[in-house]
RNA sequence: UUCGGGAUGGUGUAAUCGGUAGCACAGCAGACUCUGACUCUGCUAGUCUAGGUUCGAGUCCUAGUCCCGAAACCA
């Protein structure tokens, strides 16, 4: 047996810096990172593309990814999203160092620090008001002005700092700032806080303080607490990197380094939690895991694989550069994913009735089918074929357009894993609509007999008409018309691009009997048609509901399109 | 106007010290097919601009152009 070809290691500008970083012995050669959400939303495929490069990462250079959530702002947080955040994690295919991480638990140590960048003359309590202070800081072309409180000494300011976290004050009355550089080009070094007074309950820590950190001050800290080596962050956070090199160089306490890369941006969706949110509290979608929705929560429902995420952030890439990736990558990896694993079932979503003239009215026979053509390991299954079947509307046509190749009056086709029947004429109503189709069958042409073995021009699903199981089906399409739903090109709101027709909901669909026991989130594929999934929320025994992943890929659809 | 980033086919992403611009997706054409799927074959298409250095520039130098981000007691 030859050797596979060793499969060429990723390679972006993180690893070689990491690579680069333990050539040179930096922090001992470890690497650690962490992904560090904030627990007020549900995670989305933005996120996977961050959680895939820290675990990976730390996998690939055998260290470790902690989980941590960085919650420094009560009134947003919830535990809620922790417990949800964790299972995503989960579910994509990663595990961390044993437990979950907060940001709450260094309060204790974070608020030491506080003390000590005070004792040195760093930081000091402001007494302006938030709009105060706004002004105060200038503009992105003019200099800020310093606070009037800037120059209070240290003793003053470290007795202040114990009063706010005593809770003397009243909840904005004062901040702890650093004194850094009111002038300074960079608005981020303009005296940021580091201490805002909130007399809120936080969900972890209760209501044991009424002062909590800022997110510039708290994250470098806790990077440096866990020793953080490679604290990997998105493109927005880059000039705040002086600030978080700041607060390190003036505490003693380790320096991990803070790298940034382009968040993933997808078309026809959006990618802010704070957007996400909106559409599930205006009722836009039915909830945060919502089929639509690109949080992973709702993708595991339609019926996404941890797999195809892991291979779409790998095919992704990353960079500084900020992108925008066509949904096309995202269907692709999926289906390549899916392909592999779904079990084949028929399913007949706009049912036409046929009958079988010749076939017996009494006679059933069972048909053999394979599970899985790339798994032979899936076995097989038997269908009921009877005198009257269902099949897809699509597949007949009383006047084929050019191309067809489907079932139409006079032609024939074969009807998966069964016989190749002919069409010999239609019934209509009073009205003139399509009632039903009629065919005959041919006895020698059963799949498995040497009668089958000839060539015809489709091969189309159905299934027995008296056997068949109903079923509610949805399906979906992109949530928005416009590209960047949120984007200035898309003029304003976003909600002005909701696509109207993303949800289709489908009753009165026909399955064949064995649909009738698969677990929710087992990935199926509904020959000719797409894969589909159990919905996980609503589906029951008696009232079976599907999701449709994605579809198939559909040349011929392309090829009806440009016809008409 | 300040500061920080970034520009390679339609979309992304590679290219060791300066040495044949590669890969994936999309698109197009064909083969195969009991899924118009999968698979396979072929094709189309790119270095922001202008100068410069060099035998040779996506890569180095100079000057521009365009795009993104930044002024929460959010993260």
């Amino acid at each position: 047996m030859s050797t596979p070809p060793a499969p060429t290691p990723p390679s972006d500008f993180l690893r070689e810096l990491v690579t680069r970083d333990r050539a040179a012995g930096k922090h001992g050669g470890r690497v650690v990172t962490r992904f560090p959400p904030e627990p007020n939303g549900y995670l989305h495929i933005g996120h996977a593309k961050a959680i895939c490069l820290n675990f990976g990462i730390a996998q690939e250079f055998g260290g470790v990814c902690n989980l941590r959530m960085d919650d420094t702002n009560p009134t947003t947080e919830d535990p809620e999203y922790v417990h949800a955040i964790e299972e995503d994690v989960r579910w994509l295919g990663f595990q961390w160092a044993g437990r979950t991480y907060y940001a709450s638990e260094y309060f204790e140590r974070i608020y030491e620090c506080a003390e000590q960048l005070v004792r040195k003359g760093k930081a000091y309590v402001c007494d302006l008001s938030a709009e105060e202070v706004s002004r105060a800081r200038g503009t992105l072309v003019t200099p800020g002005t310093e606070s009037p409180f800037r120059g209070r000494s240290p003793a003053e300011n470290l007795d202040l700092l114990r009063r706010m976290r005593k809770g003397e004050f009243p909840e904005g009355s004062r901040t702890l700032r650093a004194r850094i550089d009111m002038a300074h080009p960079n608005m981020n070094l303009r005296d940021p806080v580091l201490y805002r007074i909130r007399f809120a309950p936080h969900y972890r820590t209760g209501s044991e303080w009424c002062i909590y950190p800022m997110y510039d001050y708290a994250h470098p800290l806790s990077d440096a607490f866990e020793g953080i080596t490679h604290s990997l962050c998105t493109l927005e956070f880059e000039h705040h990197r002086p600030l978080y090199d700041w607060f390190l160089d003036n505490l003693d306490i380790g320096h991990p380094q803070q790298i940034e890369f382009a968040r993933l941006n997808l078309a026809y969706t959006l990618m802010s939690k704070r957007r996400l949110l909106e559409l599930v509290n205006e009722g836009h979608v039915t909830g945060w895991d919502d089929p639509r929705m690109p949080t992973l929560s709702a993708m595991r429902r339609r019926g996404y694989t941890p797999r195809a995420i892991r291979n779409f952030c790998a095919e992704v890439g990353v960079a500084k550069f900020n992108s925008l990736h066509e949904i096309a990558l995202l269907e692709h990896v999926l289906r390549d994913d899916l392909n592999r694993v779904a079990l084949r079932f028929l399913a007949v979503l706009r049912p036409l009735k046929v009958v079988i003239t010749n076939y017996a009215a009494d006679q059933v026979e069972e048909m053999t089918a394979i599970n899985n053509p790339e798994d032979p390991a899936a076995g097989s299954r038997q269908m009921p074929f009877a005198r009257e079947l269902w099949i897809e509307r699509d597949d007949f046509a009383e006047v084929p357009p050019k191309g067809f190749h489907r079932l139409s009056p006079g032609t024939e086709v074969r009807l998966r894993a069964a016989y190749i029947v002919r069409c010999t004429g239609v019934v209509k109503d009073a009205q003139g609509n399509l009632v039903e189709v009629h065919c005959t069958y041919d006895p020698e042409s059963r799949s498995g007999l040497p009668g089958a073995n000839r060539k015809v021009k489709a091969t189309i699903h159905w299934v027995s008409a008296r056997h068949a199981l109903d079923a509610e089906v949805r399906l979906y399409d992109q949530l928005f018309t416009h590209p960047e739903p949120a984007s200035d090109a898309a003029g304003g709101d976003f909600r002005r691009h909701l696509n109207p027709r993303s949800l289709e909901v489908l009753r009165g669909c026909k399955l064949e009997p064995s649909l009738a026991s698969v677990a929710p989130g087992t990935p199926l594929q509904f020959e000719r048609l797409g894969y589909f999934c159990v919905d996980s929320r609503d589906s029951r025994k008696e009232a079976l509901v599907f999701n449709r992943t994605v579809t198939l890929r559909d040349t011929w659809a392309k090829v009806a399109a440009k016809g008409g």
